[in-house]
DNA sequence: ATTCTTATTGCACCCAGTTGCAATAATAGC
DNA sequence: GCTATTATTGCAACTGGGTGCAATAAGAAT
């Protein structure tokens, strides 16, 4: 992992705090909520103030060390090595699925034709009905 | 306007902030964040809670009088007259483009298709920038 | 190891939005 | 028009997330 390296290089302090969380974000390899990256970090460090959790996240986000994804209801934090993708979330059951990054392309390329508007889509978090629970539910 | 027939015939009652709330939204027949509603109401009756608004916002979206579009940083509420659409918001100026409601038919059959996942985009708020802001950035 | 500089933190407070509950007001029945 | 019923409201307290500022600690220099 080169996210310390990568804060030293451009001056940022390699503190406390941020070695805890970028360690966790890095270990789990997976989606996390901001509620389970301060829940953890209190669990070791309980005099961590939580503005210095969202001001590391966003720190993080920032240097590119992790990535973001906020749809209306939830937020979800990645390490940055597990690269560029969106996602679908069950409404029902709560599954994640991941899915690739050029998802988006067609609507992107009918806006920019249509009304000269330009969106990039990044880590898109949608809402839906996952394979099973859409048989379930008739 | 329907509206209140709609609510009346649900046995919901007809009272005196629903009645100024939901003329406001369907007289400005435009997009109208929470923050406009509610300076508004208080404006006209300052004694009308604000969890009373955001009550009957809710009241109104489940009752299809009004429809809501939220993203990360922006809420807005249509009159249901207005019909269902997405809309582009332009970063650097604020500009907010109506745009088709199917625009996002291709990334829902793809999602079917590839992951049997049942994605349904209903009045997307999507950020980016507009044509002017484009050619002026570079 | 001590000192110095200043980036980072904790704290106390703010903000939009939500919730439980007791007070109030809309309506149905008389 | 009055009364009773209960849907709706105001209030007060809470939530997740964010901010300004004084206190602290990381790291550079000695
Ligand atoms: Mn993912
Ligand atoms: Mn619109
Ligand atoms: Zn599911
Ligand atoms: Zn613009």
């Amino acid at each position: 992992m080169s996210c310390f390296a990568t804060l030293k290089g451009k001056g940022l302090r390699l503190t406390q705090p941020r070695r805890v969380i970028l360690d966790f974000i890095h270990d789990k390899g997976d989606h996390l909520t901001a509620e389970e990256i301060i829940n953890y970090v209190h669990g070791k460090f309980p005099r961590v103030n939580k503005s210095t959790i969202y001001r590391t996240l966003e720190l993080l986000e920032k240097n590119e060390c992790v990535f973001k994804s906020e749809s209306m209801d939830r937020t979800i934090y990645h390490h940055a090595e597990e690269g560029h993708h969106h996602h679908m979330v069950c409404s029902k059951c709560g599954k994640t699925i991941d899915c690739e990054e050029d998802l988006f392309a067609p609507v992107e390329r009918s806006l920019g034709e249509k009304y000269g508007f330009n969106v990039d889509f990044k880590h898109v978090v949608m809402s839906g009905l996952c394979e099973r629970c859409k048989n379930l539910t008739g």
